[in-house]
RNA sequence: GCGCCCGUAGCUCAGUUGGAUAGAGCACGGACCUUCUAAGUCCGGGGUCGCAGGUUCGAAUCCUGCCGGGCGCGCCA
């Protein structure tokens, strides 16, 4: 249950009494009436701000129609008290035994608590990681990957029906450019002696050898000497294949599943790019023409062309975007646009990208393309990952591509472990720069999030554990004995999950469940450290067999949503800590 | 030159889609402590929310213009 959500409804029921009673004018927009935790706990518990919003509308003084309300809420039995401040705000504070009730919400539900109907079923695509298949993914795609995977699972939590998406970039330059190099390796294999220099503008690295080798295995000799278009099919095949092998190892590692891999050579064999430019030519929204030259940059090599060109511009972009290559090839955009119509052919009405900051030139074309294809009815929200940072011991880690140095994913969740790493990922808003330090990720200390929280998980398990309570019992435990400032704070915090979990899922934000869970393990260390001073306030009193049964409750509530929320996240709850 | 993102305490960052007197951790200053699971604990000082206008009951949040930083800018994906 969200409690502000509860109160939000009584509030609008109380308006709509009023309403029929005709102390208030019909048919008043609630829209922008909500119920909110006041930032100042003083204030009380909750906050509604009607009575302002709704004012110039009723026609009534904002304090006059918070007394309507105060009236009507002071009779809700959870109600303790209710009451007007500042400019009009009606701040209410709730019964301790309604909050205590909560516990009982989250025991019955374990993990699923939290779990809401918000988004009621809607469909959502959501589109991550999508690297090139030409290499092992790096610390960079991680980020893609975990924010995508913990957007998809908190929108799950949410209600929504999410498919997860990979989008497979094996068309292009790039993958050509790939299939040379797995054929030099090849070569290699069969016993040619390859200097580094004819990697010159190819895939240096040796994660290519194996590829080499199985086409030697298979080949024999049987391309030694070919041309470049004979064999680049067979060449591209192998190796793209033997690329997503190493990728979806990778994805495994990190805990990361996707139902769909869509191919973008598929698209172009099946025709799919010429139908959608067709489509959009159709709408008169595909013309040929010259664009301007880039502003305050060098024209060095750049000359007026005619070429094949969107009209991005009529749906927000800044200019038209170009459709062909020189050379008559699809841009990628204009394959991009047919797997997207592909998604909306497939019925999904809402979709979310998760790019890399570096393609933050694409969102507004992107949208526009979405937006032309739908005729307006689809929402396509792109969320772009800033990049990570590698530190060791404050130390910045140098990575660069060119010397085939740059830090693997796999290397990483070797040094540090796939817990870790998820945790990590979420403890920046993901349009914010990202440090990641090997040394500090792994410390036991009070400025490691990660081990914080767990540590709190661990605790709570081990009180647990020695009390040996079951669920059952702790579901019948007499929660009266909770009276305490602090115990009541953190039954508040933790009643607050199914609220967090629809935000996070609204606004896309996965990295508030990393920082709500950071917030619930400080006020449960805080409740810990009490007990260190005063016995009487340990967790497990002896012989105080109730008081004891009823701080298991609520220690198994606080296990339960730190559970619920690293399930999240994707990461594993520990039982206790080395 | 244009576009996007960012600018909040000395540092690293939150800020619940516009709420009340802007928060946390680190660092700093002071006091205490030797453990039901092992990160020591508690208290304190510290702010023109980059700057200037605007919108309204109310702005760190929305709009406009500047300043500063990052990324991108036809024939890469």
């Amino acid at each position: 249950m969200n409690v502000f959500k509860l109160f939000k409804e009584r509030v609008r029921a109380l308006l709509d009494q009023a309403a029929a009673a005709g102390r208030l004018p019909a048919g008043l927009d609630h829209g922008r009436v909500e119920v909110e935790p006041p930032r100042d706990p003083t204030h009380g518990d909750l906050a509604c701000n009607a009575a302002m919003v709704l004012a110039k509308a009723a026609g009534q003084a904002p304090r006059a129609l918070a007394q309507l309300l105060i009236e009507g809420l002071a009779l809700d039995p959870a109600v303790e008290s209710a009451a007007i401040a500042g400019p009009g705000f009606v701040n209410l504070r709730l019964k301790d035994e309604f909050w205590r009730q909560r516990l009982v919400d989250i025991l019955a539900a374990g993990i699923a608590y939290g779990d809401s109907d918000i988004g009621a079923g809607q469909r959502v695509n959501v589109e991550y990681v999508s690297a090139n298949p030409t290499g092992p993914m790096h610390v960079g795609h991680a980020r893609g990957a975990v924010v995508g995977d913990v957007l998809a699972a908190v929108m799950e939590k949410a209600g929504f029906a999410v498919a997860r998406e990979f989008y497979i970039n094996d068309a292009g330059a790039q993958v050509d450019t790939l299939a040379e190099s797995a054929y030099l390796r090849y070569l290699e294999a069969r016993g040619e002696t390859i200097p580094a220099s004819a990697f010159e503008g190819l895939y240096p690295g040796d994660y290519l050898k194996p590829v080499g080798a199985e086409l030697a295995k298979i080949y024999g000799d049987e391309w030694r000497g070919s041309g470049r278009e004979t064999r680049l099919g067979p060449m591209r095949e192998h190796a793209v294949r033997a690329m997503m092998g190493l990728i979806k190892a990778d994805l495994e590692r990190l805990g990361v599943r996707h139902a769909v891999f869509a191919s973008e050579r598929a698209l172009h064999q099946a025709g799919r790019v010429e139908a959608v430019v067709k489509r959009l030519a159709d709408q008169d929204l595909v013309y040929t023409g010259v664009l301007d030259p880039p502003k305050g940059k060098p024209p060095e090599d750049w000359e007026p062309r005619p070429q094949l060109l969107f009209r991005a511009s009529k749906f927000g972009d800044d200019i038209d975007r170009p459709l062909k290559k020189s050379d008559g090839a699809w841009t990628y955009f204009a394959a991009d646009m047919a797997y997207h119509l592909d998604k909306l052919e497939r019925g999904f009405e809402r979709m979310v990208d998760i790019w890399g900051a570096d393609h933050a030139g694409y969102v507004k074309r992107m949208k526009a393309a979405v937006a032309a294809l739908s005729g307006g009815r689809a929402a396509l929200e792109i969320r772009l990952c800033q990049m990570v940072n590698l530190f060791d011991r404050g130390q910045p880690v140098k990575m660069s591509k060119r010397s085939g140095s740059f830090v693997t994913l796999a290397d990483l969740i070797e040094e540090v472990g796939r817990d870790v790493v998820r945790f990590i990922m979420l403890t920046r808003k993901s349009d914010a720069q990202l440090d990641f330090d090997f040394a500090k990720a792994v410390e036991q200390s009070k400025d490691n999030p990660v081990f914080y929280v767990q540590y709190a998980h661990a605790r709570g398990r081990s009180v647990l554990r020695q009390t040996g309570f079951d669920r059952e019992r702790l579901l019948r435990a007499p929660l009266g004995r909770l009276t305490s400032a602090e115990e009541m704070a953190l039954i508040r915090l933790l009643a607050g999950w199914p609220r967090l979990v629809e935000g996070a899922a609204l606004a896309q934000e996965p990295h508030r469940v990393a920082f709500y869970l950071h917030d619930v393990a400080g006020q449960f260390h805080g409740l810990w450290n009490r007990g260190n001073d005063d016995p009487a306030q340990r967790f497990i009193v002896a012989g105080d067999d109730e008081l004891t049964l009823a701080r298991g409750a609520l220690v198994q509530a606080m296990v339960d949503v730190v559970a619920s929320g690293l399930a999240v996240m994707g990461v594993t709850p520990v039982e206790e800590l080395r």
